[in-house]
DNA sequence: TTTATTTAAGACTTTATACTCTTAAATCTA
DNA sequence: TAGATTTAAGAGTATAAAGTCTTAAATAAA
């Protein structure tokens, strides 16, 4: 469904607002990869690109690090996958035919076209926003 | 979503049933792959494992290829996926943690979870009778 | 101005998936 | 029985994704 990459990019992201939340300052990938237990240099490469996608703001040197570039709820999960990952998975036909649609459908078009419009509207109507508020709600809360 | 050997396997398997609705013969993987536009040697080891896993009987010679090991109403997509690529993409946890679970979520397991079963269902009630049928009703189906 | 800290960029290695080829086994037909 | 046909199985190759490392550039503080 997504690449460990972009899995590293939503969980990254989530911390990063969850940080934010009290503090404005930037924040070290270092201190990221460490806290997600993820690898510093996979989670530089990834974060990377939604620095230049204009998601997340990065400042070099002692106390450097990155923050959001917008407010929380102004980014998506949509938003994070697309960037990582790109979007094939909200467009592309379900068994690969690159002319698939409505007038010239696959043998299961009408079953994932309408499906994968949801899953669309799930991922984009759920914000860092939304996100960070459920966790707040909840204890036990892996990230 | 789908690796590309699992979409190769479902157009295969909708092949072979809508063939099979009219004659009860083995069909070649030969002719299935020229027709699909797929390649022989890719399919050919897709098919063994849908053989393998009892979706599929095959047979040797002359004449020789695969048919459907069960009546259409009781293959579904569902079935075809778990044979090639597992189940993973209805089981597992969207950021990727082992452990994820009602009890012990992720920040997203509250959106995901309901979306995953959601997505099983349908697969799992989705049969080769039923796209066949969905197949007959319409014209300018891609196979 | 030197040193430490931190991200950026690109090269590099590893691993998994996609894809191909060869040989063996089963079966039919002549 | 010999030859043709077809799937089975396993080895091998190519490509893409995952993951690591090195060097450069920017910045802060001593």
């Amino acid at each position: 469904m997504l690449t460990t990459a972009c899995k590293d990019a939503i969980r990254a992201m989530i911390y990063i607002a969850k940080k934010q939340k009290n503090i404005d300052n930037f924040i070290s990938i270092k201190e990221i990869a460490n806290n997600l237990d993820l690898s510093f240099y996979f989670l530089s490469k990834i974060l990377q690109k939604l620095v230049k996608d204009g998601f997340l703001e990065s400042y070099r040197g002692p106390n450097g690090g990155v923050k959001l570039a917008k407010p929380m709820g102004d980014i998506s999960l949509y938003d994070i996958i697309l960037s990582i990952d790109g979007d094939d998975v909200f467009t592309q036909c379900i068994l690969g035919f690159k002319e698939c649609s409505d007038i010239k459908p696959c043998a299961v078009h009408e079953k994932w076209a309408p499906e994968r419009e949801r899953l669309y509207n799930l991922f984009k109507d759920t914000t860092l926003e939304e996100i960070e508020e459920e966790i707040e709600k909840k204890i036990n809360i892996k990230l």
